[in-house]
DNA sequence: GATAGATTGTAGGTACACAAACAATCGGCA
DNA sequence: TGCCGATTGTTTGTGTACCTACAATCTATC
């Protein structure tokens, strides 16, 4: 079925783009993103640099690829976050004495204290992005979700 | 709450990673994007790049913002999606006779005959993305995104 | 018809995201 | 002990994704 034989007033076999899981996840994540550019620091931080911070306050010191894990990113992303991160004095990075192929992260006190005063935005945040949605309905989503990931 | 007063048996005032709908969204889209990778023409095609072929498809010839539009790229992302599909010949530009701004954007023979060729399997990825869910719970899912996104 | 404001496409810069390939190092097992 | 496979972190390359700024062009209004 290409455009010269069919146009927009048929359904082209069933598959319309904005019914698609992936399309709609996409949306969602791109509005997710949007939200938290303007709800967290003023844009100081990407999501996942928060998720990095987080993550790193919550568990102590981490390895690079420990961390990436936690996270869901992989080696050569989280390397350039970290690597971000770094530059800006949010995380320390020290060489593990044990295992001479790690390096050892951990949060700088502006770092720590970052995170700190970011948390409550961070739950402000995922209001704003299930704001859509009814009470029931969120709890409802967020199952769907994590079993979706 | 730092890392210093606190470690991961606690809830760290109730804001889990894990739990936030911007990370299981962002978790779910980069699964669906590998189920995508995996059974969408080999690889050849990027999930964007199938977005923009099925919509001009779709719709017949468009310009490139409007194509971004109803895809759902801004102009500096369909940009480098329709200049990527426009060197392997699966799109084509022509100046706009009327708005002499715009480039119409068509779909080469080649390209109609990929999107024919792959539309079942447009279907079968977004099955392989649901396949965690239940099938009533697939329409909830899909319901619950749209006004997520 | 002139001009202010909007739209179209492009360009440069930053930041994910992942594949592939790599050197250094570790761990287990013969 | 010596070696093989796995892990850690880096680099390169491609592809989104969006911001800002910009020149060219259209449209509306005066």
């Amino acid at each position: 079925m290409s455009a010269r034989t069919k146009r927009s007033d048929e359904t082209a076999g069933g598959y319309v783009l904005e019914d698609q899981v992936g399309h709609l996840l996409r949306r969602a994540h791109q509005r997710a993103t949007a939200v938290f550019q303007g709800e967290i620091g003023n844009g100081q931080l990407t999501p996942m640099q928060w998720a990095a911070l987080v993550k790193l306050d919550d568990e102590g010191p981490l390895s690079q690829n420990h961390l990436g894990r936690l996270t869901a990113m992989d080696p050569a992303t989280i390397q350039g976050v970290i690597r971000r991160l770094a530059k800006r004095g949010l995380i320390e990075r020290r060489p593990d004495t044990v295992d001479r192929r790690r390096s050892v992260l951990t949060l700088s006190p502006s770092g720590a204290a970052l995170v700190d005063a970011l948390r409550a935005n961070g739950h402000r945040v995922s209001e704003a992005i299930l704001a859509p949605l009814g009470e029931n309905e969120r709890e409802h989503a967020l199952a769907l979700l994590k079993r979706l990931g």
